[in-house]
DNA sequence: GAGTTCTACCTTTTT
DNA sequence: GGTAGAACTC
């Protein structure tokens, strides 16, 4: 590869992007306008064109399965270059092991993820003897991220807001001791620290900033105050910093991003080059003009229109179905007869294969019904989104033990597995430990090892702790070891398998299974990483989320939420749920304030639509299951949301799926696939009189009827028809409930 | 101290 | 409908 290469195959602004000597560089990168080609041409350029040390080349990423792509696509033209790329967190972690000293932590430090986050919260609240139902460990630690995202020290008070909770500083200020003294950072800490650490040791700030030659920050709209500063320490000393967003796909305000950070660019760090890229080149025409009639509607926005070239393509599609199961199996009839082989061929020539689809949803809870409809039609899929993997109760087990190995004074991971698996130590015993420690101004593992604390338990309880000692000394040898062999060894040592086994519930199968593929990516993490072990593993998991776990090789239709689509593209797209209440969700609205929470949304609808290439579809369940029975269920019908009247006319197209439809096809799932869809009705009324499926008894007002979770009881009255057919039930608790038939089972006494 | 059932809450989005 | 912690029972 040459120099010239780099340059080939890019148009003007592209180019001048790539060739952009040094100082401060703005790349305005509208959806679909071959950024991430700009971006690792850019790297590449730098060190074969202008001889720039790859060692000496920062580059940011929003996630690190976006690190480990950039990272790659720059090896393809430049082999071997050893380049530094990774997100905010795991660059802050990667200097902290080594500088930690410096701020008063040792190296080994643990990272704590949102949910030790809450646990460490919960201990505090109890400690300081505060009710725990008004401080509540998740909202609690919302609060606390966001205003250490504002720079507001522990217990500080808050300037906007004048008047703050005495409580709420003291658990604050609390929850910070508790995390030095477990030696452990949250998420933010990671940032804060790191930012500390160049602030008070300015000597060893400058040592980075001269270390990296050039800075790069992709997704630079989605910053946060904090990595504001950071990227401005770093790139202090050679001022060579190029940034690349598109404020149009800020969608991570909640979580602190300031996209002021991407609008007072050229302010902040003039004198700034500024290349706007504005020509699509993923999209069809008609995706296109869709997503352009949606963002326009931001009030807080630069115009900005993107260009094409491209055909018009298919019109998109508005597909109405009944349910969420419904609409789950339009979504897979759809994509039968996509990729059904001799269907439809894709722009490249080759036909739609399954791996050319997308699934995507604004809310986790949707994944559920999705991936019920695909399994059920066998349809193979992968999830990429969301709490999955390293939530589950074993594979954090596994994880706390490798914490506990490497960082002893992490409390957290103590009380998590002192009795996991089961060995006898409960919470009288776990309380006596903590007050020891309190008193000994140690950690619980400390005062464990200290024989005149355990002097003071009962006989049995002094066997249980010692043998639970003794397992930890053992394994303490593997945190030096291979990443593999110290996941495979604890599972061993602790007889996790077993444990599971004991749980007796149904998900002991999967979890035999989790642990394997544990020990499955440990060992591709020892083949990647050599040298790294354990120590370097549990590093990287702390970081790592699900997103980042899916790779590409499979033919399986892909489900994620908007949120982690950003940055990728797909022929075909569907975006499910596209009702009001979730696009826009409600919560964004309700909760913030003006009309900043309702354009997010908005942005976030327009990276949906714009990940689209070729083909996109809308979807929408007129009735959607929330919160089982109790919520959405018996609500009026979902309204379409708000967005889609914001796409023109001749882009969209809508169909309606009939209800009698949902009867025919209980029981039954193939026989739905292939039925017809048919085309909006506006005056005709869809509801029939089929109420009852075929082959249950008609029920009748009086009937006496028995329901899995209220009981028996008897009915009062039968409303509404097709798949909205409800009984009125008084059960024998005095509750008079109303039940959709289609989903209440009941049985007839 | 362990195991079972009960209850509340949940559903924004993620490093 | 599913989870996680609390309350309850043995």
């Amino acid at each position: 590869m040459t120099a010239e290469h780099l340059l080939q195959n890019l148009n003007a602004e592209q180019r001048e992007a790539v060739l952009h000597e040094g100082g401060p560089l703005l790349i305005l990168a509208g959806a679909g306008s071959g950024k991430t080609r700009v971006i690792t041409r850019r790297l590449a350029y730098l060190i074969l064109a202008r001889h720039v040390d790859p060692m000496r080349v920062l580059a940011i990423t929003f996630t690190n399965k976006a690190a480990r792509e950039m990272k790659d696509r720059v090896l393809e033209l430049v082999p071997r270059s050893d380049l530094w790329v990774s997100t905010f967190h795991s660059m802050a972690a990667r200097v902290l092991r080594r500088e930690a000293a410096a701020i008063g932590y040792k190296n080994d430090f643990t990272i704590y993820d949102t949910y030790d986050r809450s646990q460490a919260l919960r201990a505090v609240v109890r400690e300081l003897e505060l009710d725990e139902d008004v401080y509540k460990p998740g909202p609690l630690g919302h609060q606390i991220s966001a205003r250490k995202n504002r720079g507001l020290a522990p217990g500080a008070s808050d300037p906007d807001v004048g008047h703050v909770d005495p409580n709420y500083s003291k658990i604050e200020i609390s929850y910070a001791e508790k995390m030095k003294q477990c030696c452990a950072m949250d998420f933010d800490d990671l940032l804060l620290k790191l930012l500390e650490l160049f602030e008070t040791r300015p000597e060893i700030g400058e040592r980075y900033a001269k270390r990296f030659e050039h800075v790069l920050v992709d997704e630079y709209q989605d910053t946060n105050p904090t990595q504001y500063k950071i990227t401005a320490a770093l790139s202090k000393g050679t001022r060579n910093l190029c940034v690349c967003g598109d404020p149009d796909q800020s969608i991570y305000a909640w979580r602190g991003a300031d996209i002021r950070n991407i609008l007072d660019f050229e302010r902040d760090f003039a004198p700034v080059t500024v290349v706007r890229l504005e020509m699509n080149y993923r999209s069809t025409k008609n995706i296109l003009a869709a997503a352009q009639g949606v963002i326009e509607h931001n009030s807080r926005r630069r115009a900005k229109v993107l260009k094409s070239d491209a055909a018009p393509g298919e019109k998109l599609s508005m597909i109405e179905s009944v349910d969420e199961l419904d609409e789950a199996r339009s979504i897979v009839a759809t994509i039968r007869s996509l990729t059904g082989g001799k269907n439809i061929k894709l722009k490249n020539g080759e036909p739609a294969r399954l791996s050319d689809v997308a699934i995507f949803y604004r809310a986790n809870f949707l994944q559920r019904a999705l991936e019920r409809g695909l399994r059920d039609a066998g349809m193979p899929y992968r999830v990429a989104s969301g709490l999955e993997f390293f939530e589950r109760r074993e594979i954090k087990d596994i994880i706390a033990y490798l914490k506990l190995l490497i960082n002893p004074s992490d409390n957290v991971a103590f009380e998590r597995i002192i009795n996991v698996p089961t060995r006898g130590i409960g919470a009288t015993t776990l309380e006596k430990l903590q007050n020891e420690a309190r008193r000994l101004g140690c950690g619980l593992y400390e005062a464990a090892l200290d024989r005149h604390v355990r002097a003071g338990f009962a006989a049995r309880t002094r066997n249980a702790v010692e043998a639970f000692l003794g397992l930890l000394d053992r394994l303490k040898l593997l945190i030096d070891g291979r990443a593999e062999s110290a996941v495979a060894e604890i599972v061993y040592a602790t007889d996790y398998l077993k444990y599971c086994g004991d749980l007796g519930d149904a998900g002991d199968v999967d979890r035999v299974e989790n642990l394997r593929e544990l020990e499955v990516s440990a060992r591709e993490f020892d083949t990647r990483e050599p040298g790294a072990g354990a120590r370097g593993f549990l590093a990287e998991v702390a970081l790592v989320s699900d997103t980042d776990r899916i790779n590409g090789d499979c033919d399986r239709v892909t489900l994620m939420t908007l949120h982690s689509a950003k940055g990728l593209e797909f022929p075909i797209v569907f975006i499910a749920g596209v009702e009001d209440g979730l696009i826009p969700h409600r919560r964004a609205i309700e909760e913030t304030s003006g009309t900043d929470g309702l354009e997010e949304e908005r942005r976030l609808f327009f990276v949906g639509i714009t990940r689209a290439r070729e083909h996109l579809y809308l979807t929408r369940a007129r009735y959607r299951t929330q919160f089982g029975q109790r919520g959405g269920l018996f609500e009026a019908e979902t309204a379409p949301s708000r967005f889609l009247d914001e796409i023109p006319d001749h882009c969209l197209q809508w169909t309606r799926r009939e209800d009698s439809f949902v009867f025919k096809s209980s029981g039954n799932h193939k026989s739905n696939e292939d039925s017809q869809y048919s085309q909006i009705d506006p005056g005709g009324q869809f509801g029939d009189a089929e109420a009852q499926v075929s082959d249950e008894p008609a029920l009748q007002a009086g009937m006496r009827v028995r329901h899995a979770r209220f009981g028996e009881g008897k009915i009062l009255e039968l409303r509404g028809s097709g798949a909205n057919a409800r009984a009125v039930v008084k059960f024998r608790s005095g509750d008079e409930k109303q039940l959709l038939l289609q989903y209440a089972h009941l049985e007839l006494l």
